[in-house]
DNA sequence: TTCATATATTCTATTTTTAATATATACGAA
DNA sequence: TTCGTATATATTAAAAATAGAATATATGAA
C-alpha cells in the first residue's frame, strides 16, 4: 500500500463524465477557480445530497479535489489530472458553454447572493 | 420529421465512451481509415454479437458511421461528428495508445491474416 | 433454390447506476 | 454543552446497462 496515484483509466474518466449532474458540476467548477457545494446546489437547483453524491464520484475518479475551509468544502479540478483529461474537459466546455443547461447554471451562479468566496468567473 | 442531425449532447457522447469495449473499438477505428466488424472481433478477441451490439450504440450516438460493402460492414468516425468531440477522441488516443489494452488490440489487428481491405494504419 | 460467410438482433438474467429520503458528521458560535 | 449551518453517507427502491446464447438477416456463390 503506497500513496502513489494510479494512472487515470480512460473508461473510468469517461464514466465520471457520463452523467448530466456531474457534467454540470464539472463545467461550472472548470470555469471557476473553485466552488463550494452550496454554490453548486444553488446553480443546478438540485438537492444537496444529490450534488454531494455526484461530487464524491468525481473525487473518487480523481477528476476533482476538495478542500475544507470552515463549514464549506470547495471543489476544484484535480491538480494531478493528466493533461489529456484536462484538454477533454476544456474542449467540452468551449463547445457546450453556450448550450443548455450550462447557460442557466452559469447565470444562476452569477446571480447567487451571499456566495462564500465571491469569486469571479474565469 | 426531417433528417437534420441533432446536436451532439455531451452526456450522450461521454456515455458512449464510458465502456471499455466501445473505447477499444473507437481507438482502433480512429487510428485507421475504416475497419470492418470482423477486424474488430479479431483485434479485441471478443464475440461478434458483443462487438456488433456496442458498434450499434456508437452509431446510434452519432460517433461512428457504417458502410456496407458486399458482406462486410465498415465503420469509421462519423463525418458529422462535431470537432470538439473529435478532439476528445484524438486526445484520448494520443494519451492512451501506449497503454493496455490498446497496445495489444493494435498488435493483433496488425498481424491479422486475410483482412478484407488490408489498409494501413494512420 | 441452397449454402456459406458476415453481421445484426432478440431474449432473459444479472449487474450497475441512480434517485429520494432520512440520518449522520463537521465545524463554529454561544 | 447545545444549536445552526454546511456537507456527507446510508438505505432502499427503481431504472438502466451489460452479457451470453440463440436466432435472424444480408449478401454472394453455386
Amino acid at each position: 500500500m503506497d500513496a502513489r496515484a494510479e494512472r487515470l483509466v480512460a473508461e473510468d474518466f469517461f464514466q465520471a463524465l457520463a452523467d448530466n449532474t456531474r457534467l454540470r458540476c464539472l463545467m461550472l467548477v472548470a470555469a471557476h477557480d473553485e466552488l463550494c457545494v452550496c454554490e453548486l446546489v444553488h446553480a443546478l437547483e438540485l438537492s444537496q445530497p444529490k450534488i454531494s453524491r455526484h461530487l464524491k464520484l468525481l473525487r473518487d475518479a480523481g477528476v476533482v479535489d476538495d478542500r475544507r475551509e470552515r463549514n464549506w468544502v470547495h471543489y476544484r479540478i484535480a491538480e494531478e489530472l493528466p493533461s489529456w483529461a484536462r484538454r477533454v474537459i476544456d474542449a467540452t466546455r468551449e463547445a457546450n458553454a453556450k448550450c443548455e443547461p450550462f447557460i442557466s447554471d452559469t447565470q444562476r451562479l452569477a446571480t447567487m447572493a451571499d456566495r462564500p468566496g465571491d469569486r469571479c468567473a474565469s
